[in-house]
DNA sequence: CAACTTATTGAAAATGAATTTCAATTTCTT
DNA sequence: AAGAAATTGAAATTCATTTTCAATAAGTTG
């Protein structure tokens, strides 16, 4: 049984689960299923909100807000309140399924997170606050490297370009 | 004359100024004259809190909070109000004398800031809170790299690496 | 299946940094 | 020295985030 957004109603109990999404074997059950893992494992509770925040999350390609993120559910779930987006995003952070980003427009944005080696960086547009992503191995290995040279134990990095994008250089004069 | 901190008081007309400060040639006095000169230009006042909160932003060889600033300031001058050190930073910021930086302990943080070719980034220990600068020409032409490939014109990047340092790495079990 | 314990929810209130407002004061010009 | 305009500092406001709390729902146990 493939598991489709549009089953997620308020009817909690029809929601698809670990159980009869096995069959499956999309992405999104994936990620899923590691969320309904984590909750379990520390005796929380899975419920038909967190299911909807979750899936719309890791249905999102982008970075999202919890503003953005609260919008896109609610048109879903119009009785969700902005308080449990803003906590499943914080037990996505938890579960090591979102990470948060905080750029310089003064609000925290999420995205997905995972596997290490998928690390990426982001080029800012300050016109037209388009988020480009990139990756560049050289410049990750050389950030490793004056971290060793420092003695340090790297966590986590963050590197942002902030600047024009291609379409509003040329757009200003 | 030698420009120093301590002739600054709450007499304005007592302080030091482009003027008398012309035989000096330290790095504070010369960045004071920016400062004053970037007013000037705007019609904008030099005034004795201006002087003070700009001489000690100066001297600081760190990062600096607004609230640490603050506070370093008002033992100086105890009537400075937090918004005069608020608004004072964002001025320097416009002049470019002073750069902004937003880690992720959520309070803006300010840098001397100036000469392009001096840019670097941090290391910041998530233990103890510690920030260590490095410089690493490579990363940085890296990133130019990068930024070319997708067309984008750079203003402004920010590099952030986050863990432990070689002293709190020791300390933790 | 029903009762129970405990987590979750959503509205409202609280927090905290950043920012604006405004009357009193100070600066700078004339 | 007087006037126009900018600045100051306290208080109020904004805005995202976070906490509180009573009502509700989930999952467990008998």
């Amino acid at each position: 049984m493939i598991f489709k957004l549009s089953m997620l109603s308020s009817h909690a109990r029809e929601c698809s689960t670990a159980a009869n999404r096995s069959a499956g074997n999309t992405i999104l059950s994936q990620l899923l299923t590691q969320f309904e893992n984590y909750l379990a494992g520390r005796g929380l509770r899975l419920t038909g909100q967190r299911q909807l925040i979750a899936a719309t999350f890791f249905t999102i390609t982008d970075h999202v807000s919890t503003e953005e993120l609260y919008r896109s559910v609610q048109a879903k779930m119009p009785s969700i309140g902005y308080v449990t987006v803003y906590r499943t995003l914080k037990l996505l952070a938890e579960a090591g399924l979102a990470s948060e980003k905080n750029f310089k427009d003064g609000f925290a944005r999420f995205e997905k997170a995972g596997r290490k080696n998928d690390h990426h960086d982001h080029l800012i547009c300050t016109a037209c606050n388009r988020i480009i992503e990139f990756r560049n191995p050289r410049i990750e290995s050389l950030q490793d490297e004056v971290a060793q040279e420092h003695g340090f134990l790297v966590a986590d990095h963050n590197l942002e370009i902030y600047g024009l994008c291609s379409h509003c250089r040329k757009s200003i004069n």
